[in-house]
DNA sequence: TTTGATGCAAACGGTTTGCACTTAT
DNA sequence: ATAAGTGCAAACCGTTTGCATCAAA
């Protein structure tokens, strides 16, 4: 449950915070501070957005969340899973897709004599719904 | 050579180019902008930053360069390998390493049905020199 | 001669900061 | 009571754009 994952993560449970982390958590949607936003304000019309980039930075810190900047745009997305996974992204209609790739015997491992604690990585190229309009 | 590396992708050879690209290529430096510029000040002291963007863009446009933006950082790096290939970030010294695994298998196959035209990948924890500080 | 490069100033967009007020604990 | 969250306005910073000038082909 949203507000006990908030108490073990020693954050205070606000309404904002709950719904956007429960927002982030429930959808494979990978969004945007922008998306977050206008989401929230549906059901919070006096937040501001300030307030959705504290929080995702918290939510970020406390590893709730896993916040992830792709190459080319300049706008942070928000993983709702927060486990080292590779991603895929469509450069047709830009949708990001999570891989089951198995990329967790990588972390703790040593390459090249360095100490690897995290892989942050994504493929791109056309995904399957895209290929059919190819 | 440079001016036939520039002449081969069909752009106009200015010494800022030249330059630019030569200072990309030379290292395993990943640049960003404000390094380059720094650099080109020494030996063009006219030069403008936005030289400096427009350079990275066509060069990276024309293959000869590939711009990476990491996570965390808001800044792109600049680097001279334009083929795909991982990264190693170390958290302590910032140095960006390049990792001869062997991705090029992966170009151009599928994955979960998605085809995979690019790969931007980057490992980050402590680089051999600073585990000796650990 | 024509096409593209240079570089200035201003704008842009995502994000951060300072601060007064409010709320969860 | 106190430590933290909210939200406004303004700053920030990397990057882009418009434009007049200049140089490579």
């Amino acid at each position: 449950m949203i507000t006990n994952k908030l108490r073990a993560a020693a954050l205070k449970s606000t309404f904002q915070r709950e719904k956007i982390l429960e927002y982030i958590s429930s959808r494979k949607e990978h969004p945007t501070v922008d998306k977050i936003y206008k989401h929230m304000l549906k059901i919070c019309p006096t937040i501001s957005k300030t307030t959705v980039y504290n929080n995702v930075k918290s939510l970020d810190k406390a590893g709730l969340i896993k916040a992830v900047k792709f190459s080319g745009k300049g706008e942070a997305i928000y993983d709702g899973n927060p486990s080292v996974h590779y991603h895929f992204v469509c450069n047709k209609c830009g949708t990001i897709f999570d891989l089951d790739l198995d990329c967790k015997n990588i972390i703790k491992k040593e390459i090249d004599g360095h100490l690897v604690e995290n892989v942050c990585a994504y493929f791109s190229g056309v995904c399957k719904e895209c290929k059919k309009d190819l």
